[in-house]
DNA sequence: CGCACATTGACAACATGATGTCAAATATTG
DNA sequence: CAATATTTGACATCATGTTGTCAATGTGCG
């Protein structure tokens, strides 16, 4: 009847895609609760970690895939609560760059902790391989959608 | 060394999907844009329309996951903009019945057809196999998240 | 029937992200 | 070296989503 070979796959892609990641960010914003964090702040400190070195604001932004202004005004209020801290850059006297504080860094390794110990049990009911498989192709559709509409700035 | 077997493969995962929901979105507010309407906004619209008969704002924020408070402030917002109307519910005096609009209508349906070429375009660059792999992946993960933390409400 | 319970719309406060603008700092180029 | 372009932080505005609360409306059970 209907044709299955148009657009019937992406759609029902498209709202699994929506559905998972808000699974996901209620997930972090759980395992984040008990130290003050949210998804959104402890995937930057995870960031400035991953890193292995102080970052500019804008670095990060870059390497997660946001505006700079996102990151920055989360940075602004990790600092307030004492999770990360600015050095001052010899490199630019206006881009400080972000570490996370001692006690940023303990709260980050307990919800990587936390994480993790999710993680396994989830991958218990979900093969690896499909896994590798989704993120694959999610990759490929990114590329794709981004080929065909360039992101500004 | 390190354990292979445990959560890389769910952080990468993380990742696609979260990258992939933002280009998804992006893509969504591109299409929308000459018709004045946004991903959230035809999305809600696509979700009256895929119902078949009018509907309450609590039907449809439980059809597309979201929260009831969330979808009513977009429904009052397509409201005055013309996109929608509410008609009086026979069978609940406060919960009125959402419905699209002729204009409404005629603005989803040339978005949907834009959406349907664009998404031949990416089909053509992407398996349909992989993207029904993934789509059960990703429901199947879906179902496990809110399987370990259910969500309120 | 009448009362506890769930559902619903309305409103408020907040978190997150995008976008736009400006001035300062830095990089590039002629 | 100097003019121009880019990068960056700061600030504002907006769209979207969450959570919490309240009163109105339905539902179901004794």
């Amino acid at each position: 009847m209907t044709d299955l070979h148009t657009s019937d796959t992406l759609d029902a892609l498209s709202f699994a895609i929506f559905r998972v990641h808000g699974a996901l960010i209620a997930m972090g914003d759980r395992i984040g609760a008990p130290y003050g964090l949210t998804s959104a702040r402890w995937q930057v400190m995870g960031t400035v970690q991953l890193a292995g070195q102080p970052q500019t604001v804008a670095q990060i932004a870059r390497a997660m895939g946001l505006s700079r202004q996102a990151v920055q005004r989360v940075m602004n209020d990790l600092e307030v609560i004492g999770m990360i801290e600015m050095q001052d850059n010899p490199a630019h006297k206006r881009a400080r760059l972000v570490v996370n504080s001692p006690a940023g860094l303990r709260a980050y390794e307990q919800i990587m902790a936390e994480w993790a110990r999710l993680s396994r049990s989830l991958m218990e009911a979900l093969p690896a391989e499909k896994l590798e498989d989704s993120s694959a192709t999610l990759d490929a559709l990114t590329r794709a959608l981004l080929a065909l509409g360039p992101p500004p700035d």
